[in-house]
DNA sequence: AGTCACAGCCAC
DNA sequence: AAACGTGGCTGTGACT
């Protein structure tokens, strides 16, 4: 247990004087051991429940050192034992191997993350912490198992320190996240099924009686295309057969992509994208869709936080980070409550601005729109915003170089560029780089280029170049995010003994919070102080603005 | 009856 | 205008 005891070193975060690791197991065992560093406190294992560790919860409030949050969490939660602090062993040690260049152990872990089906959604059938059998721990290890794994964790950081002096904050960020995960799962998006039903009746056509009867809209359309391509047979839903039919009907087309078709002035085109873009909805946000995963008026996505390799969120089912623009106005406020929406500007090329030190590119971000500011500033025209945004992101995703908007970018702005070339050739070479927090890019397999012909070769190392290229971006972006979401978890914490205030969405760069109205200026308070809070923790003092616009709102909708 | 790759498109 | 980064999800069609 030596070190157990150690604070976690976590720039500026918050750090709890008393930890106590849990250990609970699916037999019914469960204890909870607080460990050794400030007096007063029992340090054996002991017999814990839900209950009683709601009271820990209440008189110390510790920093929990939970196993697998994932795993354990949703019990507790039903139990009614609400953390606010934790260490979560599984993600810490996902981020620790990366660190240290494990790369299997590291994909192994996040990989086992991922796939474990843990069912916050089920409702519990009675009130017991022990009853979920879809989810124990590979071995559950007991109180002092999970202690020791803290205190070499703890070690392991203090290690790193020197090299990724950000890793403990990211670490506490990511803990919280998961907790946060749990929580947004078992409370679910407002979901307002008469709207739904409003919005698909527009688009679709009143829903069929059966699932296997296409909505009347959708059939329509499908006959106006089929009848345009003089195939009444054609089965617009597999791509052999229309692309057989396109091709048929004098449509020189190599593809059935949207863009393609277009390009084509043909009776069939107009018909033909509307299906597809209608039929896309029907099946994945339609009536079954609804069927699967809202209940009680709430949508109950699965989040799985860190589950992609940048460190965004992935989801397990449900596909929340895809809700389409055209249904989000059915995420609607309970009567009594509103939802704080919030998202933060153009965040990635912020971020840029913040790890180059760029400071042409750090002034350009006090403006709220980067991109008109970089056109004016690199191209001397305001009006070639769009022009400008395109060459920007081309440049951290590793598109098109000859943009006469990137040559302006890299004259204007060589910090920035610089930066995002130096990730690409560190890619490119098998190299691993890292976020701000210090999160690392999974190496490039050994085996991956070998026994290939050298322009197959060069090919991939140029495409792992532009993971690298675009890791460290999104992968700081979602350092940031991480950091927002932690702070802001606790402060709606305090807000919560007046009302009814939670986090229930989540995506990469916004948040909405369901709050009880007479709280919603707080919530806007809570949400754009911590953007500020994450801004100055994760991309210190280099003066990037970064902004998050945060508005009261009935429904999702209702935003610019 | 499952599993898988693919095409295509949704989100950021 | 498209391509380029990270994903999820659907239906098809080929496979075991």
């Amino acid at each position: 247990m030596r070190g157990a005891g150690q604070r976690v070193s976590v720039a500026g975060g918050r750090i709890a004087s008393v930890h106590a690791a849990l250990a609970l197991t699916p037999d019914g065992g469960g204890e909870v051991r607080v460990l050794p560093e400030e007096g007063g406190v029992p340090v054996d294992p002991r017999p814990a429940d839900a209950a009683e560790v709601a009271e820990l919860e209440r008189s110390a409030s510790p920093r929990w050192v939970l196993a697998d949050v994932a795993a354990m969490y949703p019990g507790l939660l039903r139990a009614g034992a609400r953390l606010s602090r934790c260490h979560d062993v599984a993600s810490t040690e996902a981020l620790l191997l990366g660190a240290e260049g494990d790369a299997e152990g590291a994909a192994a872990v996040t990989a086992a993350r991922a796939g474990a089906a843990t069912s916050a959604v089920e409702p519990a059938p009675q009130p017991s912490l022990f009853d979920d059998e879809a989810a124990p721990p590979p071995e559950a290890p007991d109180a002092e198992g999970v202690g020791a794994a803290y205190a070499d964790q703890l070690a392991r950081l203090e290690r790193l320190r020197e090299r990724l002096p950000g890793l403990g904050l990211l670490v506490a960020a990511e803990s919280a996240s998961c907790l946060a995960a749990v929580e947004m799962t078992a409370v679910g998006v407002p979901w307002d099924a008469d709207t739904h039903d409003r919005l698909l009746a527009e688009l679709l056509g009143p829903r069929p009686s059966s699932a296997s009867v296409r909505p009347a809209k959708l059939q329509a359309l499908a006959e106006e295309a089929a009848a345009a391509l003089d195939n009444p047979r054609v089965n617009l839903d597999s791509q052999v057969d229309l692309l057989r039919s396109l091709r048929r009907a004098g449509l020189p087309v190599t593809s059935t992509r949207r863009h393609e078709l277009r390009r084509h002035d043909h009776p069939a085109v107009a018909p033909l994208v509307r299906y597809r873009e209608l039929a896309r909805l029907h099946a994945a946000h339609g009536w079954a869709w609804r069927d699967q995963w809202v209940r009680d008026g709430r949508f109950h996505p699965e989040y799985v936080p860190g589950g992609v390799v940048s460190g965004r969120w992935a989801t397990r089912g449900g596909g929340a980070l895809q809700i389409p623009k055209a249904v989000r106005a059915a995420v609607v406020a309970p009567p009594g409550r509103l939802l704080v929406v919030a998202d933060a500007g153009q965040l990635e090329p912020r971020v840029l601005a913040a790890l180059a030190h760029d400071p042409g590119m750090i002034s350009a971000t006090a403006e709220g729109d980067l991109y008109a500011a970089l056109a004016r500033e690199a191209l001397g025209r305001p009006e070639a915003r769009a022009e400008m945004k395109v060459a920007l992101l081309s440049a951290m995703y590793g598109g098109g170089a000859g943009s006469p908007a990137l040559a302006a970018l890299r004259r204007r702005f060589p910090a920035a560029l610089a930066l995002l070339e130096t990730a690409a050739r560190t890619g490119e070479a098998g190299g691993s780089v890292h976020s701000v927090l210090g999160r690392t890019s999974p190496p490039r397999s050994p085996d991956w280029l070998s026994g290939l012909a050298d322009a197959v070769a060069g090919a991939r190392s140029r495409a792992y170049g532009r993971f690298t290229r675009n890791f460290v971006i999104q992968a700081s972006a979602a350092d940031w995010a991480a950091v927002l979401l932690a702070t802001l978890r606790l402060s709606l914490a305090d807000l919560r003994d007046r009302g009814f205030a939670e986090l229930v969405f989540f995506q990469h760069d916004e948040v909405v919070v369901e709050v009880d109205t007479p709280l919603a200026d707080a919530a806007v308070d809570a949400v754009r102080a911590a953007g500020a809070t994450a801004t100055r923790l994760v991309l210190g003092d280099t003066g990037v603005h970064v902004p998050l616009e945060a508005r009261a709102v009935r429904s999702y909708a209702d935003r610019p």
